[in-house]
DNA sequence: ATGAAAGCGCTAACAT
DNA sequence: ATGTTAGCGCTTTCAT
């Protein structure tokens, strides 16, 4: 491998010294103009391309950062993979992607292998197992935003929610005034601290309409098209007939809508189905199809704007910044949903 | 910033010059068993871990690359980016993310910065800008794999491609077993090289069969799902009424389905839909979905390991090692198709 | 307005 | 069996 042109070379290309070339790249001082001129004609000759190794190694900054993730194949997170790579090219970062693949162990060896990096901070979009990660990171020091998880527990450490009941209350308003009057909800796997937050939520907005939580069937979901389809099911045998039903998965709403539609009732005007999510496909099979939106790629980027932050004031203890919240709202895409005659 | 514990702190804590402690990190000499002990005591006293960056700089590898993709939301990526990380992972690399958004400057943008970082390669999976992009890897000597597009023109750059033929082959052998005789095939954009081949390779099959390919309807998709209702209603009103469609992704495929159960037809009874890759949305709709498989995952793996490779033998420049070939096969998940009677 | 020199945290000859 | 030393390619303080 033939050696790579360094500061040194353009430096002897230019006639000046390697600092000088150093500044003319980081215009970190004054350099005479005409000296400038002759460096960046230097770099342009030899066709000199800095190390970022080398420099990081001086300066103690990697400008990188890791971004675990535990599903790629999750849609959600395209948004926020998105969100996170602008902001982070914008400020010259780069990032690691690691695929937890939902495997603890992997998890922990990709964030050593991020402290061994000296990455400038991790994103953890991972909640499953958010407590021995953070462990983890903290264990190594290591700048952290958690994504949907709890509030921050620790200095360095920042946290992103989300509003869930700016959207739930929404959706419910929206329907209510459409003249829904008979809901349902189906749900994630209600082990999941957010799964229960969104149902009780749901719940608890309703009541304040007047809709007592008995007269509200409530299913778990399997996260999965059968999984909606069996929910539909269960909802059509079920007394208390809904006539909307909100659900907490883009996977749930599309089961829901593929087999109602399979039984015979036109979506929306016959049953109202509100997904979470930006659900490209859902939307694609009812156009019409209302939903909650996450704001996946405003997320992306408040985690990464958050971690930069974290380290431009690491000195000042600042623990009231450390924890953002994000909208949830409702997209109507076509406001036709009326309650079945 | 608290400073960082280094090699020299670990020596001093374990009463033995810092090149003893790297060759007990790095298992490079030998080292008398009693005084590795002392040393390793010393890194987890210390909680000390080894500065990659300072590594990098002394051995010229960073152990880094770059994946350039055109869109992370691609489902089919998921697999390949999963391969990637696996064999990464396996070999100490990390994997930089470069989401392309389809956008050469900012994909050139990327492959500058990934220079800089002084990656040991970089992987193009991104065939709609290849050319430029593999000028701008050449220009700063990365080793570069590309897929899906040409094969190796160059040293230090390898390629990967489909043997589309086999896997079209085993569909029609299928079809024709299953006693269908009027295809149709629903394509990707003409105006790409790759959507030609794979038609091209599908009618001169047919053709073998002693299927004239003007009684095979051909129709272009747009890659959505609305593009494959489309193609299904203009096959609807073909009067060469196929029997059995074969499409080219998987978007058009879930079209097609949802659009002739519609209509009234019975997947795959009464209509074969074969579609490309492992497309689990669509084999989620028709469980008994037959595909052919890009084999996502292997081809990832492949591409990274041919990138090792590339690194590996560097100097004899093995021109003929660089261009290899990923199997696509049919994958019949439920042999029930027959043609209508 | 520019240069000299030390240092960032390692690796790898070269010694002993 | 282990220590000494010279880089790797930059940044940055201190001189001039």
């Amino acid at each position: 491998m033939l050696r790579r042109v360094t500061t040194s070379d353009v430096a002897k290309h230019a006639g000046v010294s390697y600092t000088t070339v150093s500044h003319v790249i980081n215009e970190t001082r004054f350099v005479a103009e005409e000296t400038r001129q002759r460096v960046l004609q230097a770099i342009v000759d030899l066709n000199y391309t800095p190390s970022q190794v080398a420099r990081s190694l001086a300066t103690q900054q990697t400008y990188s950062v890791g971004l675990l993730i535990s599903d790629v194949g999750n849609p959600f997170y395209h948004r926020v993979i998105l969100g996170v790579e602008d902001v982070a090219l914008a400020h010259g970062y780069n990032v690691f992607l690691m695929n937890a693949s939902y495997d603890l162990n992997r998890s922990i060896k990709y964030i050593r292998s991020m402290a061994e990096r000296r990455v400038d901070g991790i994103l953890l979009m991972s909640s499953s197992m958010s407590e021995e990660l953070l462990a983890e990171t903290q264990e190594n020091q290591l700048p952290t935003v958690i994504l949907d998880w709890l509030e921050c527990s620790a200095p360095d450490v920042g946290a992103i929610t989300f509003d869930f009941e700016m959207g739930i209350r929404q959706a419910v308003a929206h329907l209510i005034e459409l003249g829904h009057r008979r809901f349902a909800h189906v749900s994630g796997d209600l082990k999941l601290f957010t799964a229960r937050i969104r149902r009780d939520l749901f719940l608890k907005i309703l009541a304040e309409y007047g809709i007592d939580p008995i007269d509200v069937p409530v299913i778990e979901g399997n996260f999965r098209i059968d999984g909606g389809r069996r929910a539909f099911r269960e909802l059509e045998s079920d007394p208390r007939k809904p006539t909307a039903v909100v659900t907490v998965n883009d996977m749930i709403a599309i089961g829901i809508i593929l087999e109602a539609q399979n039984a015979g009732f036109r979506i929306p005007d016959q049953l109202s189905v509100i997904g979470v999510d930006d659900i490209s496909l859902a939307s694609e099979l009812v156009p019409s199809l209302t939903t909650i939106s996450l704001h996946g790629y405003e997320i992306g980027a408040m985690a990464m704007n958050l971690l930069l932050d974290l380290k431009g004031k690491s000195e000042s203890v600042d623990t009231t910044r450390c924890h953002r919240v994000v909208d949830t709202t409702l997209v109507i895409r076509q406001s036709t949903t009326r309650p079945p005659d």
